[in-house]
DNA sequence: ATGTGTTTTGCAAACGTTTGAATTTTTTTG
DNA sequence: CAAAAAAATTCAAACGTTTGCAAAACACAT
């Protein structure tokens, strides 16, 4: 493909190439007549800017680079929307890149990325104990990085996360309200994800709160993050009495939910299921899924937002945590008994 | 960020940037000693090429656009995926646009593509009559283009697709052969989606070849392919004799199912149901979904690797055709009655 | 006409690479 | 030891922009 530059459009005119510009950007030192004429002739030739050739000018690539988890729930989807929709109107590519919950694989991606000299990160740690090394040493290079969703926790750096914490504490007085007595916590690893530590801790509280006692052995923490990990999670609560499930995400209460059925216990009568993500898979199971509904786009474009603002203000040195509100969506998995 | 450039190199050790960059290509005309020493000055300086030079030296940008119609299934995802993986691999930048089934949202995210002057596109059309002009022009321009999944119909060109017809046929044979004889077909509009053209052909031929009369009162055309779709499908099947459906997509059926289940009827015993999409999704809902399952990833990859070829031989004016392999997975939601 | 001031345009360098051609250095040869 | 050949290095232009500064063009007063 050959494009149209402003030096055809020089010759085209017979004027100089920095006229030309100076026309185009609408310069105030080029005249009116002068001006028009050539975003006429600009226009008519089909003339688009080369914008490798301005960011090798201005020393950028317009380009930031989104590190997720996992990209195949309708979550990263809606994050990486609202992401898109702030970047592609400030004319900045995205890329992405899944780790796949694998932090080598997550450590390779931000290598790539780093040799596409992406202007700036948006990442999601799948594991706040790994690749911190990596992480600061992006920082010291002085290229804007911003987290998202997990707290990265032993790192300092602005994000953008929920409050985990006090949404578990609500969804779990919630159950407890409904009358639930045995509420399990279904979490991920706390070595591995600091949510997960967070939204036990609010877990905890609410069974404080309300004079329940705490359970060890009715809290699991779980390999991945699978369906196949909440249905391994209800099996080793198999021996425990439990009337009700908290589960980190909507994907590990899909997956205990199924196994409770599958061993033939009736939700929510025997067992009250509830998640956090917020995603319409909660919608597409029976009985339908309560949980917390983070505001996911939203989310990516305060991610976006934070990341542009770094960009075009190197000098800033903040690390500001801009907190998304998440809605506790009721639905039949919790109903009362 | 300040990067370590070639120059810097030059200045350090003494020696003209033009013996840099050869020493850095491995170019035969530098002396191994001198090569050694540049290389090893390069790294203990910690260079690393800048893409957007040499994009801009060789006219290009390494950079794929991708358009998908949805990104939250993980269907979506896996080619996502595959794309990438092959991309990553050679060095392209992919840059991923959902038009959320929306053709001016399809057609604005091409704009920005072409704007950002991406080197090829790969594309799933969400609607076969329409931006076809815009397709047009961009093969025109040269620049390549590869279609997946959603067959382009009206456009010729190098594509990656399932054999709708043929995968269709067989999945309603073995509807068939479970022994149900009023077979519903919920297809996406048959003016929009050319696979529902095409699904619909198999599964007719499929009613044929058994001596199963075709029934147009229960093929459905849905609005769209959201959960709530195939709803109301259903809903207009209501007063027609149906014992199975097969759906366009999961997403369908699992609507479809939704509804029939809330209806107070029971599948597989009283209605099979049956998708297309092989996602997981159909393994979390119950009873579990049969449905036809693309080779998602690999459909990404062949997509990618076409895509690449294309780009690195401008001449080549082929229209290859690549089928992607699909396979028939039974699950509970069509066991026989 | 001449000079002054303003407005408009052009020159040339720069961003970080690559690469054909020219130049320098080294090696070989008679 | 000089000349020729080969090897290694450098020069300079190019990719498509932007932009400080110089130059040209014009307006107006004298």
């Amino acid at each position: 493909m050959k494009y149209v530059t402003i030096k055809d459009i020089a010759r085209e005119l017979l004027v100089s190439v920095s006229t030309v510009s100076r026309a185009l950007n609408n310069d105030a030192s080029i005249r009116k007549e002068t001006r028009e004429k050539i975003q006429a002739a600009a226009k008519q030739m089909g003339y688009v800017p080369n914008p490798v050739a301005t960011n090798l000018k201005y020393g950028r690539t317009k380009t930031i680079g989104v590190i997720v988890p996992e990209m195949s729930t309708p979550y990263a989807a809606l994050v990486i929307d609202g992401i898109q929709d702030i970047c592609y109107h400030n004319n900045y590519k995205v890329i992405i890149a899944s780790s796949g919950e694998d932090a080598d694989k997550e450590r390779e991606s931000l290598d790539i990325m780093m040799q596409f000299m992406i202007d700036g990160i948006i990442a999601c740690r799948c594991d706040y104990n790994k690749n911190t090394e990596f992480y600061q040493k992006i920082q010291e290079q002085h290229i804007p990085l911003v987290f998202y969703d997990r707290i990265p926790h032993n790192i300092e750096a602005p994000q953008v996360v929920v409050d985990d914490e006090t949404k578990a504490f609500f969804l779990v007085e919630h159950l407890i309200r409904a009358g639930r007595k045995n509420i399990a916590f279904i979490g991920a690893n706390f070595d591995t994800v600091y949510n997960s530590v967070l939204r036990h801790k609010g877990y905890r509280a609410a069974l404080e709160r309300y004079g329940l006692e705490y359970n060890p052995n009715i809290v699991i923490q779980t390999e991945g993050l699978n369906y196949s990990d909440g249905a391994a999670a209800v099996d080793k609560l198999r021996h425990e009495k439990t009337d009700a499930i908290f589960a980190f995400t909507d994907t590990l209460a899909i997956g205990a939910m199924n196994r409770l059925k599958s061993m033939g216990r009736n939700i929510p009568r025997d067992v009250a299921v509830a998640g956090f993500s917020g995603t319409n898979l909660c919608t597409i199971v029976s009985p339908q899924l309560t949980t917390v509904e983070p505001r996911q786009f939203e989310m990516g474009q305060r991610a976006a937002e934070l990341i542009i603002k770094l960009i075009n203000n190197p000098s800033l040195q903040s690390n500001e945590k801009v907190i998304i509100d998440a809605d506790i969506i009721y639905r039949d998995s919790t109903e009362e008994t």
